[in-house]
DNA sequence: TTGTAGGCGTTATCAT
DNA sequence: ATGATAACGCCTACAA
């Protein structure tokens, strides 16, 4: 059969014209199924807020990878289906590789096995977790070098030698890297390297307020506490207010991540910037390459982070929050 | 022909399973030809951001919007297809339409003759946009309400009289209905009623920092200043302290939306909360509705909004930013 | 039970 | 050129 009712000539073009004019649209499933390509890109996160309960939710990073994904996928002419896989989604996880070209996979969303598995039947690229040994395309930010040059420059400018880092979940990479990164400053310094960090804020500003109120009751609290997050830091500086000390005379804070609140709070916040809606962006752009070109060499690519000095550091910086 | 090789008993079965196991997954646009339905339903929102060039992104409400529809999507084990429209992103929008199952569509992000036309061929539920005589469902906010309940609270419990409002684009649906109700309680006030808000803020930071600027320049400044949203607020605020005008003793402010940041600012900001989230959700949830009873009797879904009294509109509330 | 034709709407190929 | 026809991969019938 043709074009469904029973029309000739090349009045054809002027039918599908019309058509089109009327509302028609070819069927996606029809033209993914004929052209074997959906152009669909799929973005898989975790939805962390979903597992603690009532913890006030910060999901700006996921927002902005997001955002940036969808940029860089419209810029190629395709879309994003999204979808947080939480905790055992798997399910929909399945479904979703069904329908796209192609897949990002943001760290922690999926089990390593899953990951890999899937990756038979869909091109992977992962975000945010360097899957150490995989053969799989990755991108990420420089979190490890973000803290180590933060780190530094709180040792070194300020003179501080008493240091608490504050992690989100001990299984996230970022935090591990992050923590690497203080790690090495501290050594570098000649200082005593903690294994672990001082507290577990889970990311959230609830949990920065949490791990903050800790270190105050631990007997000698720090001379300064750098936060995993910026949210997390947040949270501790309402703490800190709220229990008469002085940030930064009294405790120095850091964040990381430099989200559009931290130029907003009292003191302003002293962080690393991650280049979040470019992780997104970046990802999806190695993703279409290695969907286009399915032989090509693996990409590993790292983002650069970069220190933004502000006022909660103990920094007097003349950059006021100008309009 | 069958299942691909030649298979023949109940080992099929299980055959499938370690299929599943390998990473096969079943073809998504097979699926969808077979079964009419592909599990799918799409987002398209205006991309604000790449309109006005420089300007400070604020993304706060189409990312809580998005990630509203997701859950209720995954809760109904759909996935979310998103798609920024930019200007003219028809052709981008035609190919999300056919991959869907049903469309929310964000006010703004399409012309309405468009999404006239393709509602012939896929459910579509409109949020934010009243489409006045239009027969899609829709969801929103009780914008009108919200301001006129915040227009209220200032007029009679800080009895000021001279109140300037500062818009969002001229054509924004919110930004009218804000208006709407800014009018109703100036009117029922017994005030004079401006035709217009006082200025355009193109609901940024950085445009209701140019308003504020104006605002201050035009000779008799207002008593307090409505801004269409919190964002602008947030930019409103920084000339104000950078002009040396206390907030409220000088000039009140209120924002609208509850964005995380009004919380922080200092003043912290009197706002009214919309319900983003539940804009995303409910809209999903209407669509699927639909897409399940596509006769079923046209919907139209109002969301409360909620009076948030904090610092900046004059009242002094207990309840600081406690962790 | 278990195997075998269609059919879904589009593209691609092959005759004419 | 133009028009018919075979995949594409899965599902639902129906037949054996």
């Amino acid at each position: 059969m043709h074009d469904g009712t029973g029309f000739s000539p090349p009045t054809r073009k002027r039918v599908l014209a019309a058509a089109a004019a009327m509302g028609w649209v070819p069927s996606g499933p029809a033209r993914g199924l004929a052209f074997r390509k959906t152009g669909i890109v799929g973005l898989l996160f975790p939805d962390l807020a979903s597992f603690s309960e009532s913890e006030e939710e910060s999901p700006l990073f996921i927002d902005q990878v997001i955002r940036g994904a969808e940029r860089a996928a419209a810029a190629a002419g395709v879309a994003v289906l999204i979808a947080a896989t939480r905790g055992a989604g798997r399910k929909l996880a399945r479904s979703v590789v069904g329908q796209v070209d192609g897949l990002v996979v943001l760290a922690r969303s999926l089990p390593v096995k899953d990951i890999q598995i899937f990756s038979r039947s869909v091109p992977i690229v992962v975000l945010a977790d360097r899957l150490n040994g995989s053969r799989l395309d990755y991108v990420g930010a420089d979190n490890r070098g973000g803290m180590r040059e933060l780190t530094a420059h709180v040792l070194t400018v300020h003179r501080f030698t008493r240091l608490a880092f504050v992690g989100g979940p001990a299984r996230s990479p970022d935090s591990q890297e992050r923590f690497a990164g203080f790690r090495m400053a501290m050594r570098a310094a000649g200082l005593s390297v903690p294994g672990r960090p001082a507290a577990d804020g889970g990311f959230t500003e609830a949990g920065g307020a949490r791990a903050m109120r800790a270190l105050l009751a631990s007997g000698k609290p720090p001379q300064a506490v750098l936060f995993g997050n910026d949210e997390m830091a947040v949270g501790g500086l309402s703490v800190l207010r709220a229990a008469g000390v002085r940030v930064p005379s009294g405790i120095a804070v850091t964040g990381f991540d430099d989200i559009a609140l931290s130029r907003h709070v009292q003191p302003s916040l002293t962080t690393v910037k991650q280049p979040m809606r470019d992780l997104g962006g970046q990802a999806v752009r190695v993703l279409l390459a290695r969907v286009a070109e399915p032989a090509s060499r693996r990409q590993s690519l790292v983002l650069p982070t970069q220190l933004v000095v502000r006022r909660s550091c103990g920094c007097t910086t003349r950059r006021g929050m100008a309009a």
